[in-house]
DNA sequence: ATCCGAATATGATTGAAATCACATGTTACC
DNA sequence: GGTAACATGTGATTTCAATCATATTCGGAT
């Protein structure tokens, strides 16, 4: 099922897709078809600047939707790529302008979830400011970030994989993180969560 | 007068006030009370992370507004600092609520204006991703970031100032910026533009 | 079953930005 | 007018992440 406020909206304005691993599902500069949601898979958002430098703005996952702002834009802002197998519901940006107009509701939720990507923008924002690597990998841990591999982690956080895994090492030598597998990492209990 | 759709909204609604430099607008945890637009001065957004560093978010000059995104939040994300004399008008959180459910073209307005800052954002991490500190502050300073102090542009874009000078003069050298004046630098305009 | 590619992991070296230090210029305020 | 606070600007040193190199493990294809 889709997520709020998708669920309105009529079978015919979704059109199911699958991508290999690899696949573009659109790429920056094609004309907008409409926003996506991830049933299984992965799908990875990179943007590629003037100096040819490739960075990862997104990492959508089983459940994520993601370019939710194309809405309003004509064309796309970045590359869709697939980063495993995947199955993708494409929204129809037309049916979407019509529901927008016509269901109040709808809007609503539009707005709501656009507020919530601002948020999660500006906490990706925090983490790449942070000039230390230990730091930047442990509050991406807390975060939750670390989800697929390391090395789209690493992508992710603006790090390089071997910078990461070095903080991950570090971070568990002192403790602070826990090593829950190859390459598995989780933040360690803090005593406050374990006092009686 | 206040930007697209806000104009919508009764006088009521709206609260002036002024601030001196280093006043706070409202702090990290604070309940929301509205959104922000300034009149004149300006707003420094940051935010203070667990490990106690403090990170710019967005500065808000004059006809910029902050907080937009806060009003589907309980509570501030980050501290509104202000950097110069200005003058702010608050919008209240519960007029715009109350407009939002009742005037789908003030909905409409409120949705875009968050899709744009979606936009913005994916711009700003862009531009934090890139090592190369030429390379940033030459896309920063062309997408007209550069346009209050050399130190809070620096800090916007995650780096310290030393290397932003640097960086400003290792760029005017070759000739990619032109030093239009004391801290004031602008992109040397390429030959295409003075083609006849 | 084995071969290939990618992810995990770590060690050695290098380079670029952070840090420290300091001089000058500008602004604002008493 | 003096001075305090801060911005501009640059040089010297250090630090830490990028880069290069390499070994191992895992999963998928043949």
């Amino acid at each position: 099922m889709l997520p709020t406020p998708f669920g309105a909206l009529d079978e015919k304005s979704l059109s199911q897709m699958r991508y290999s691993i690899g696949d573009h599902v659109f790429r920056q500069g094609d004309t907008t078809k409409g926003i996506f949601f991830v049933a299984s898979g992965g799908i990875c958002l990179t943007r590629v600047t003037e100096s040819g430098n490739s960075v990862t703005i997104y990492n959508a996952q089983t459940g994520d939707m993601f370019a939710e702002a194309s809405i309003y834009s004509d064309h796309y802002h970045c590359d869709a790529i697939c980063t495993a197998p995947s199955e993708v519901v494409r929204i129809s940006k037309q049916a979407i302008q019509k529901q927008l107009r016509e269901d109040t509701a709808f809007s609503e939720g539009i707005t709501k979830r656009l507020a919530v990507q601002v948020q999660d923008y500006r906490q990706l924002l925090t983490l790449h400011a942070m000039k230390s690597a230990n730091d930047r990998v442990l509050l991406a841990v807390e975060l939750g970030k670390l989800t697929g591999s390391v090395t789209q982690f690493a992508n992710q956080i603006g790090l390089t994989k071997e910078a990461c895994y070095r903080a991950l090492r570090d971070l568990s030598d002192r403790g602070l993180l826990t090593k829950t597998g190859r390459g598995r990492y989780a933040p360690t209990p803090r005593s406050e969560d374990r006092l009686p």
